[in-house]
Formats: structure tokens, sequence, C-alpha cells
DNA sequence: TATTGAAGGATTGTTCAACAATTACCTCGA
DNA sequence: TCGAGGTAATTGTTGAACAATCCTTCAATA
């Protein structure tokens, strides 16, 4: 007898994580990964041979590996000149923080039908950043926050909002690097975070948008006064001239 | 004597046009424009050797052209199947209307602080979409009608809120074609068009918000609808199972 | 009849080696 | 100090080769 019972699309939901394997895929991993970390500097150039022999892949599939992660912003690619780390600047700064505006703010604002799990997504990131917190370990604050903020912008449950906040918040950590300080940058928000959790999950998405909104502003700001702190020692951002 | 006109800020733009050559991203270009202009049916597969011999590209720098165009979504790329034209189904127009609402919206609600040129790009916008109409040139009107919602999106002075839309209205596009008859699809919508422009320029981008709130709710039903249509004969969307 | 299993061919994944094009560096000369 | 020129190093691109995987076909079996 032909055997069709549901569970079959519960096996199907496994395909992506099965499927998932490429040299190139694995190899940007653990470049982002590095990046991430700020094991390279931001603006240092890659080698394509270094790399390559590093790595055990060939030049074609490192070069595969470079332009993933071009598309995602950590490296820029320079015809002729090489790829290099990205160096985000102020106006990276000013920007990262108006797309962001645009899409957690909205999914903020549309979260009256938000299903229970997302909005329980968002409170798991405050946990999670404040049991960070009380560990000192400062990296998993920064990590908690991203999810934060990822399950903020995955409230309305758009794939697509879900792989720009990623590619967004891998951009910011990147600037989180170039500045001068960024221990303990994060701990002062995680207040924020349970607030605007708990009015979401009381029924009050929309002053839950208007504090996050304030939030966004003073972080802001506080990434650009830290930027142009540091500014014409290094040039952080735009083109070299 | 040095001369340091500013005409020099107008020549570094036109750098970026300029720099830009690189085997892969022409042949990406190429082929981007078959896609979007239906010279290749979604779900098409694309055979490297083929392409490659018509071209006159090397495989490798095929396959990077197919990686670049895999990230705008205009391609999906299965591992060791190939890869082939995206097939948008129902759950992604919902997306992108989802994604066109956080966008369009917010960019539109901050417009008060919008410089004159952006507003006018999309002045500009409407009348190229009426110019169209005029001459009957279907596939024109669709294309100003595509500015005219990448102007509004401009309207922040976003790079990356730019570069998003530019791919959301790519794919955009690809629906169209899945979709029945895509001939007269815009036309209703050129008058919308320029109720909203004139709320933006007379100083009341709120009131131009609203009426693009709804534009977008009816457009996104009409393609919603029409996907139900013909739904089940060739199930456009999601994975062939 | 319908399903399974095993060749066989075709396509993709990845590597390697080579050469062309461009940039970076270094030296030389004024 | 500055510019010109040449050399070395790096990237851009190609072509061929082989391994891994998928699709097709066809026969065998229940």
């Amino acid at each position: 007898m032909t055997v069709t019972g549901d569970w079959i699309d519960r096996l199907a939901e496994a395909k992506g994580t099965l499927a998932r394997s490429s040299t190139a895929e694995r190899v940007a991993d653990v470049l982002r990964g590095h990046i991430m970390e700020g094991a390279m500097a931001p603006g240092a150039r890659l080698s394509e041979e270094a790399i390559g022999a590093a790595l055990g892949v060939s030049r074609n599939t490192l070069r595969e590996s470079f332009r993933l992660l071009g598309h995602e912003r950590l490296l820029v690619h320079e015809f002729h000149r090489g790829v290099f780390v990205a160096r985000p600047g102020v106006e990276d700064v000013i920007d990262l923080y108006r797309v962001r505006r645009a899409l957690e703010l909205s999914a903020l604002r549309g979260a009256e039908r938000a299903p229970v799990e997302a909005v329980e997504r968002v409170g798991a990131a405050v946990r999670e950043g404040e049991e960070a917190l009380r560990r000192s370990d400062w990296w998993g604050v920064g990590t908690a926050n991203m999810h934060f903020h990822q399950a903020i912008a995955g409230l309305g449950g758009s794939p697509r909002i879900d792989e720009i906040m990623r590619q967004l918040l891998a951009e910011l950590r990147l600037v989180f690097h170039v500045m001068a300080a960024p221990r303990d940058f994060h701990a002062p928000y995680l207040e924020h975070n349970r607030a605007i959790y708990e009015l979401l999950r009381d029924g009050a998405p929309d002053a839950a948008a208007d504090r996050l909104a304030e939030y966004l502003d003073v972080a802001e700001r506080q990434l650009v006064d830290a930027f142009g702190r540091l500014d014409g020692s290094s040039a952080p951002g735009g083109e070299p001239e």
C-alpha cells in the first residue's frame, strides 16, 4: 500500500538543512565567521593565493566565496585590485539605521497579527541577552542584541526581510569593530529591549514601536559620534582619493 | 596652477560606470535583460555549456554570473542540478508586497525632509508612464511604473534601500511573466501614481502614503487572484515534488 | 501493472595550469 | 621631491581534466 502520511511534510522541511553542501558556501561560512569575530581587520586585503592555500581550495572556488560575501557587503571587491574586508564609514552607519528603521518599525507597527511564536522569539532574545550580561559575556550580549532585532524584524514573517536583516546586522557587527570601544556598547540597551518586548507582548505594538524609534535614534547618534571622534586619523569609509 | 573645479565631483560620479568592467558582470547584464524581457521562461534551465558557448565565455566565468543573478533571486541554483530561471509563486508575491509596503510607505511617511530632486524623480516617472500609455507602449508603461516605485522608495536617499528595491522590482517583473495577461496590468495604476505624486508634492506625504497603501493592497490581491486562477495547472511556486 | 535496481550518459562541482591584463613597487634620473 | 620607466606580483579569464551527482533507460521481480 502507498504510505502517504502528513509527516512527509515534516520531512520536507528538513530538506533545506540536508542539501546544504558546497565548498564555496562552506568556505564563505568560515570567512564570514572570521570577519565578524574581528580576526580580519576591516580594510585588510584577502589574497586569493594565500587564503586558497590555507583553506585548501582552488582559486576559482575561493572566488565564488568572495562573491557571496561581497553581496553581503562584508567584502568589497575592487576590480584588478583584490577583495578587502569592508570598512564601513559614517555614511554606512546612517544608511544602515535608515533601513533598520524602515524594517523594524513597520514590522512592529503591524505586529497585532504576529503569531505568538514570533513574539516569543523576541522574548527569548531578551532573556538570552540578560543571561549573557550576568556572565559578563560581552560578545554574547552583542549576539543576543542582534537576535533581538532579528526577531523584531521577523514579526511580519517575511523571508526576504529576514535575510535583509541578517545581512544588515552582520554589517553592523563590522561597524562595531571599527569603533573604538565596542566592549560594553550593547549592555545599556538590554532594559530597552525588555521594555519593548513587554509592550509588544501586552498588545501595545505602537507604543513599542515608539520606544524602539527613540532607541534607534540614540544608538545611531552614539555610533556616529564614535566615528566622528576617530575621523581624520584613518578615514574609515568611502573611496580613498 | 592646480585646476580644482567642482565638475570634478561630476567626473567622480561617472567613475562607477567606467570602472564597471568584468566579463562576469557583463554576462550577468545580458542574462538579466533576457530574463526580464521574458526571453527565457520562468523555470527554464540554463545549461552552463550551451550558454557559455553562445556567449563565448568559459564555464568558470559563467558560473560567477549565475551567482550574481542568484543573489538577485532571478535565478535559483540547485546543487548538482543546475540553475533555473526563478519561478515565483503566490507566497513570493505576498512577500514581495510585504517588503514593498515596509520600504515604500516608510519612505513616503518620512518624505517631508526629502530633497526636491527626489520628489521630482517621482514626477518624472509619472509623466514617463503617461507618455508610454499614449504610445500604447505597454512594456514602457510597466517600466515607468517600476521607476515610479523606485523613486518613491528612493525618497529617503538610502543606497541600500535603492538596491533592495531594484531587486524587488526585477523579481516582480518576473511575476508578471508568470501571470496570464500582463499586457494592460499596469495601465489602471497610472492615475493613482499621479494622485500620489501630487499629494506628495503639495506637502501631504501621509495622505500620499495612505493612498499608496490602498494601491498596494489592491495590486497584491489582483496578482494573488491571477495566481490562484492558474494554480493547479502548473504549480508555479515552491519546490516541485 | 507497478515498483525496484542497475548500467549508461549527461551535467555539474572542483581543481589545476597557463596566459593576459592590470596594479603595486622599486629604481633611476633630474 | 618629483616623475618616468621597468620589473615583479596579483588578479582576470580561459581551457581541459576528473570526480560526484543526477537523469534516463531498461530489464527484472513481485
